[in-house]
DNA sequence: TTTACTTAGTGTAAAAATTACACAAACAAA
DNA sequence: TTTGTTTGTGTAATTTTTACACTAAGTAAA
């Protein structure tokens, strides 16, 4: 016990909400727990926060170690410091959250966890500590966020049709949206580029194909704008 | 040195960023540090977070002892985890932010700090650690928030007259607003009732005095409103 | 008591943004 | 060539936002 202080301080810790989207759902990335307390439970993936990491660095590390995920943004949720959040001592976690290509990443569980699986966000199974109701206000968050902020690309493949993007935003907001107010908005906001390629293979007309474009994006946030959607 | 871990620990704290308004100039509420590191340096409000407390009530009870402040509402803003935010050791912080009348409230420096005071937002001393992010910060968040929810109104006596919460959202916003746009707005939301009483004293016309209508806000936000001014 | 000064309080027209809504175009399969 | 399916497009009505100027009510000073 080589770590002693004058007084007693609480662990703590860093978890991650990844998002991600196969087509038709919103999922969440899990961990299955190897280690006590809540052993074989799914959680949230996360960890200690090391003494010489950032807290932003302890939640990148413990996402990589626990699922295999890398370069991805993580912003801050919230600050979770309720007394009896962890059964054996006192654990004050930060809550952060991403979104992620789910095509991009390939998923493997390797320190802490057993295994690491998708979960359509409304249909997880019972969650260790409190993560239901990190991750709830991380669906939250999301929602919120979406109507003010050209989010929904990072969780799409690299080209993408209007189609797909709205049922992305449709997803998320749990509602639907008007087909051409939808498209009016979305290409207003001048951050799509039409790629002149098409879907193949339906049995009905190709859609054409865009993607984001990034530094027209980033210039604006520079200059301190935002959109509605 | 009684409490001893295995591995390392950083130190929790909380700080309260505490936003006051004196009828021409936002302030926020800064004490003088009576102990290292930075003695005798202004700081914002906050301190160690106790095993057997949640980080919210920690943040609630730093703020009295070093100020005298009770009964405030305290939301929280962001966790600062950078390595070398203090210069003694590790130390992780939950900031903290609240809206206070300042005529409502008597200060008194107690535990930790020499003195407390209020400073306009733009002309603080120099801050210990990184105290100075930590409020620019919370400026910007009181930015966004007035433009979407009622807040403004925890920083005015409890009767107040349009004009007067018309300059205090143009002093939020660094901007200046249409006064007949302004009052059909805030009117619109329903949630100011006027009082039939009036100024009095002033070489002019008197105003009609109002107030913020609580009851009605808290149901309307229940059933998960928002509105824009 | 009249005049000058100051702030309070009010409405409307123009512009912009949002909403609602329906059909032709392009492909594959039968 | 007909059927089925999804893509892609414009306009009119409504709502929201913006810009803008004068009268009302009081005090102070002449």
């Amino acid at each position: 016990m080589p770590f002693c202080y004058d007084y007693a301080r609480p662990a703590l810790t860093v978890d991650c909400v990844v998002f991600g989207y196969d087509e038709t759902e919103l999922k969440a990335l899990l961990i299955k727990r190897d280690l006590p307390p809540f052993k074989r439970m799914w959680a949230l993936p996360g960890g200690f926060v090391r003494i010489d990491e950032t807290v932003d660095d302890a939640a990148k590390r413990e996402l990589f170690e626990e699922t295999g995920l890398e370069n991805v943004y993580l912003e801050q949720l919230y600050t979770f410091g309720d007394l009896h959040r962890d059964p054996r001592e006192r654990v004050v976690t930060v809550a952060y959250f991403a979104l992620v290509k789910m095509s991009g990443h390939r998923l493997r569980a390797t320190t802490d966890a057993q295994d690491a699986q998708w979960f359509p966000v409304r249909q997880t199974p019972k969650l260790a500590f409190d993560h239901q109701e990190i991750l709830d206000l991380a669906i939250t968050r999301l929602k919120g966020k979406v109507t003010y902020q050209p989010i929904g690309f990072e969780l799409l493949p690299t080209k993408f049709t209007l189609t797909e993007l709205q049922k992305l935003y449709e997803t998320i907001l749990e509602a639907t949206l008007d087909k051409r107010n939808f498209r009016k908005k979305i290409l207003g906001m001048g951050l799509l580029e039409p790629l002149g390629e098409y879907t193949e293979g339906g049995a009905h007309r190709p859609a054409e194909l865009y993607r984001f474009n990034k530094k027209k994006y980033e210039k604006l946030s520079k200059s301190g704008f935002f959109f509605e959607l």
